[in-house]
DNA sequence: CAGTCTAGACCGACGGTCGGTCTAATTTAG
DNA sequence: CTAAATTAGACCGACCGTCGGTCTAGACTG
């Protein structure tokens, strides 16, 4: 076999490009190593030289997106001209993502992230970016509290909260997008639960009725990942 | 060897009752079927005469817990003497569970239980749970509307969230308990999340202020399973 | 500048474990 | 007595992770 050598960094930057691709296509338990290798053209000693195991790779992965995920929040948060409201309902509608590009794909993709199989993936992913996210949701909160907009006695735990109940949220909601064929009644499902969620959310701030409105900007396509 | 023959649903419970146990001591990834056919003293083939795989009968537990959960509640709901509000923190205020015999084993369960590796366990258990218990809040909830203690529009929806929330800060609540010994100021963080998921209730629900309580009833470690 | 040395990227056969299958033997019901 | 249900355990392929060892770019030496 022919030998590449390459810099560590990008060694290992191709490493987590397969495994998004692999993890999202195929699932975390249903990709094999030596799926990871073949795709990435080394062996097997070359995998462990840069991972300790196959779940070190998957912590990488999670953090990688994590990080991703804050960048896209933070210049919304330091953007000095938005009022917390706008950032607050900035940030959700922010949220749309792989699905723009194609319905098919995005649908291939949920379909494998959401069975039960790949939940370590999921709940990996959502750790790490919950701990990253909080505190900037919570300075937005922060920022609503001091303006007047909500009232709340601790932002970050408020963040936190609506994050989880977002998190949750998404699960169904994927599940929902997924059975759309077969149950059409769905987009009005979809709608209803969209809505309790910005009520809940209205109530947790205390913020004026209405006043939270990410609902119009999305489709039922835009809300996940 | 020796052939031990036993009614179908004995032998089944067995198996239910062996996973349970070993899975919360050494997580479900971590317990093999070997190990499981050796505890209930069988072999590999009467393990796949019951199951049809390793996941089959975890599924299977989830379903034994959730109902069992469930026949829990039922009592409390369809008491006629109690006001919503009663039902409501009656039902938060009885999820004490393990913890009241033995600190150390419910510290042994969580310690498994709450390991990134048994997402799959917990979230099999959760959900099946939800799926039981949601209509069961949910008439709490409307009794409550009805009483004028509550005002929501959708009751189920309501009881959905309230219930992904406490799921999710089970998770965080467990965690806290863990550390609890290198970390003594977890107890007032466990107590301000409460008072936080207690806050969070009353607002969605739109409750009279104070009048959710189950917090003064637990101490840090009534909270869990 | 030619020769040497070394860090560390890379290789792939291999061990041990696991979930799951299969056939034969035994027990039980009718 | 016999058909169906149940149980035993040898067996299988796939998997993760280990290990001893190879190869090469670039630093160092004389």
């Amino acid at each position: 076999m022919i030998r590449i050598s390459k810099d560590y960094d990008v060694r290992k930057q191709e490493f987590l490009d397969a495994a998004q691709k692999l993890f999202y296509e195929q699932g975390y338990d249903q990709t094999s190593v030596n799926t990871i290798i073949d795709y990435v053209g080394v062996s097997k000693g070359t995998f462990y030289h840069y991972f300790k195991s196959k779940e070190d790779l998957l912590d990488a992965l999670a953090e990688r997106v994590a990080r991703q995920r804050l960048e896209q929040l933070h210049s919304i948060v330091e953007d000095r001209k938005l009022s917390a409201l706008e950032k607050f309902n900035g940030y959700f509608a922010g949220s749309r993502g792989l699905i723009e590009k194609s319905e098919d794909i995005a649908k291939a993709v949920l379909r494998v992230m959401y069975e039960d199989e790949n939940i370590l993936l999921r709940h990996k992913a959502r750790v790490r970016s919950m701990e990253l996210v909080v505190p900037e949701l919570g300075k937005i909160i922060a920022q609503g509290v001091q303006e007047g907009t909500f009232n709340v006695p601790y932002p970050e735990r408020t963040a936190e909260m609506i994050l989880m109940l977002g998190g949750e949220l998404k699960d169904i909601y994927a599940r929902l997008f997924l059975e759309l064929d077969e149950k059409p009644e769905n987009i009005s499902l979809a709608k209803q639960l969209i809505d309790q969620y910005e009520d809940a959310i209205t109530r947790m701030l205390a913020a004026p009725e209405g006043s939270i409105r990410f609902h119009e900007q999305l489709n039922l396509r835009d809300f996940l990942v």
